[in-house]
DNA sequence: ACCTGAACACCGTTCAAGT
DNA sequence: ACCTGAACACCGTTCAAGT
């Protein structure tokens, strides 16, 4: 909507998409919409994203993953470092919702965008002692289940509001939990998976 | 393809749609693909598919998750229950990787097939001594964490083929392994987060 | 009762044409 | 160089019409 007149850009472009997105969700993201979020013909936006929407949807991926990365500085200490990666990632993903699912689609872009991140977790997994191989997978394990949680709840609070139509009784407590946010059940999971990565480096 | 001509119904339209998907994938099952699998035009579909495309997919995501449950027997053991949980549920889903992201999406869906399972679960969890909060949410945790894991490598596997032209290392390395297979990355965490639900036992 | 043809309002994308 | 109008081959869905 708005109509600026800022020569059109590639980062323009994604930027504008992101903000439908944020807005309408994914379902809304057409070309058309994204070109009138910037005052424009559909057709204008190749020019700039010769890719066409896919490449467009991988800009917005790696806009958010970025985001996220260069909000995030490590210590150096494995536990608290991997906390706080699962922590500050989710929070990423939160503030973007509608974007979660994309990401979860397009796992090359997310870590194109933050090896070096991914890598220097890696090397605290290692500087902590755990094995190269056991670090290379704690983080890849911890990665996954950071966007598979948050996916997990973003669709559920979104398709939620059918709780009340719930029969089972178990399912009306699961969903009403869900819609009061899920950050304990969240910190649960990490702190038995921080444990459970600590108890190998005893053993 | 088949031209059989027995009558339509709701099922054989929800089990033409996975045949789609599985060989097409989400993108390709239009309702006019899934009319052409029953030999039969597009709007013949709604006669038995009153919601549209939705309800069809919904339908779709039912029928992978009941295939699931029905095939896994528990032993009343929380953490056998648990591990053979995780590890059914990714074989199911990894049987029909398309369906992944749509049942991601779809969480009141999948919850809604398998309530029986759940808290069949979650009393194995409380007999084995944990408190009902958190049975609940290590329950919670282990499901999203299982659906996460296998949609991410899923998705991995498909645009993954981009891997030879990643020019950081540690990216060609992460795809390479996701390229033989992420069994021993899943096991690995799946032990270390049952571990660590172990530990809170004795504290 | 069950199926369908034609139509509507959308898509992403191409390409030749405008400035 | 950058933008666009018209067009193409698709969508999901509605509805009145066929059998």
């Amino acid at each position: 909507m708005s109509t600026d007149r800022a020569p059109l850009s590639r980062d323009r472009v994604v930027e504008a998409a992101l903000a439908v997105i944020d807005r309408q969700g994914i379902q809304g993201c057409s070309m058309r919409a994204v070109a009138g979020e910037l005052g424009v013909e559909a057709m204008s936006l190749y020019h700039h994203v010769p890719g066409g929407k896919a490449e467009m949807l991988d800009g917005v991926v790696a806009v958010v993953q970025t985001e996220f990365v260069e909000g995030l500085h490590l210590t150096g200490d494995w536990r608290v470092d991997m906390d706080a990666f699962a922590r500050a990632y989710r929070a990423a993903l939160k503030s973007h919702p509608n974007v979660v699912a994309m990401i979860a689609a397009r796992p090359s872009v997310a870590y194109r965008s933050s090896t070096t991140l991914v890598g220097a977790l890696f090397t605290a997994m290692e500087d902590g002692g755990f094995p190269r191989d056991d670090a290379l997978r704690a983080v890849r394990v911890l990665s996954r289940w950071t966007i598979g949680f948050t996916l997990g709840e973003a669709s559920a609070l979104e398709d939620g509001e059918q709780a009340a139509e719930f029969d089972e009784p178990l399912l009306v407590e699961v969903f009403s939990d869900i819609a009061r946010g899920e950050d304990d059940v969240f910190e649960f999971g990490l702190e038995a998976l921080l444990d459970g990565l600590e108890a190998r480096l005893s053993a």
